[in-house]
DNA sequence: GTATATTTTTAATGTTCACTACAAAATTAA
DNA sequence: TTAATTTTGTAGTGAACATTAAAAATATAC
């Protein structure tokens, strides 16, 4: 045999010395984010997040630092780029109206999923505020513009290449789908079925047509 | 001289006995429902209140009973019918579209008035809660919900009378309306100016004319 | 084995929360 | 004047909040 061995785990990374973790971080962090989801950053406390991750404060202090950090890393979860289904939309390659018809229908599917809290957490979990969480309701506030500012681009692209007509409004336009999309949230939260809101996508991709035909000269 | 007289106040009605209130109740009433407004029911404190209504606890209490009251009484006060937008603009009498534009160019302004806190009181500030302010939460959903059942009305009495193609899916353009409408809110509480909430509300009346049109067999 | 490092559980900590007891103040009624 | 009534300001109350101190437990390193 050769010298001393170091003890790996799974990975077969080298384990950090000390008493190992007994919760996956990962997953303590998915069942926080669904507290926060459902209940907001306020309405949210911390024996509610104990509870949820099934573990003592100390546990969730030595892991993720602080109830606002917390917040911070689900918020960072829930939106990372391979699961924000606004991004995954946008990035889609082909004509930008599937584009657009994803966009408002993959997050309208998403907002209703009966595995997870109704309506987006990014819209709905800090929206009004004490001014001590002024912070996060920034934060979310610049997710939002984020998602507005990509939809723009990818309006602007299309109508670089050819896909949408020269005079078309693109920030208007793109306003305009926002607030569809921000609304549906609030309606999958007061129980909205997808049969609603995807009528509600209908007659936005109706106005949509009209609206580039209209531009095109039709 | 006749007999023995009793004490009035402005309005000549006879005035209580003990000490008079050192303020006026509507105006600490509606100085309560700003900061509610702003701050939501849970990011309020009584703190805030007290400071916001220029008085102490104990008369906040003997006045309006306690903070879940004050709330109440607050959003009844908002969305009193001689004060909604949203009312005001669906009882308006002539054109059905004479009406959605009212309900939506005049909410808009609402949402921006410099004056108040941007967006719409019942859509903003109980969306996400604890299980304490449940109540609240269901208070709100059911004004959307009495908000969007009197469009659904007004559409289907429009309908009646000729003022809309007896194709329209009333209740589906009225879901798409309050998308709007509820977007519009998220918007504005983010900083939207009304030159671009004006900009998605042509869009939509674009939309319902043309909607209408297509019904109609255009 | 012993030392070191890290997480665990238990049990607190100080702060802030909505709310109130109490007595002085201000009014009407007789 | 005196009694009755109501609101006021001061100064609390207990409960719930996010956070942490301390020591036992569990792993690696040597």
């Amino acid at each position: 045999m050769s010298s001393t061995h170091r003890a790996t785990d799974a990975t077969g990374q080298p384990r950090r010395r000390g008493r190992p973790r007994a919760f996956d971080r990962e997953t303590a962090l998915r069942q926080a984010m669904e507290v926060f989801w459902e209940r907001g950053y306020e309405g949210t406390r911390l024996t509610d997040l104990v509870q949820a991750m099934r573990m003592n404060p100390p546990s969730l202090y030595g892991a993720f630092g602080s109830k606002e950090k917390l917040f911070r890393e689900a918020v960072e979860f829930y939106n990372s780029p391979d699961r924000s289904t606004t991004t995954l939309a946008l990035e889609r390659p082909g004509p930008v109206r599937d584009a657009v018809e994803a966009l408002l229908r993959d997050n309208a599917r998403a907002y209703v999923d009966p595995e997870t809290p109704h309506g987006c957490l990014v819209v709905l979990s800090a929206i009004s505020y004490s001014p001590e969480s002024e912070g996060l309701r920034d934060l979310l506030r610049s997710l939002r513009e984020q998602d507005r500012d990509r939809l723009r681009a990818r309006l602007r692209a299309a109508r670089a290449d050819g896909g949408l007509p020269g005079s078309v409004d693109v920030d208007r336009l793109a306003s305009f789908l926002m607030s569809v999309l921000f609304g549906l949230s609030i309606q999958a939260r007061d129980g909205a079925t997808l049969a609603e809101l995807d009528g509600v996508v209908d007659i936005t991709l109706a106005s949509w047509d009209h609206l580039v035909d209209t531009a095109r000269g039709g």
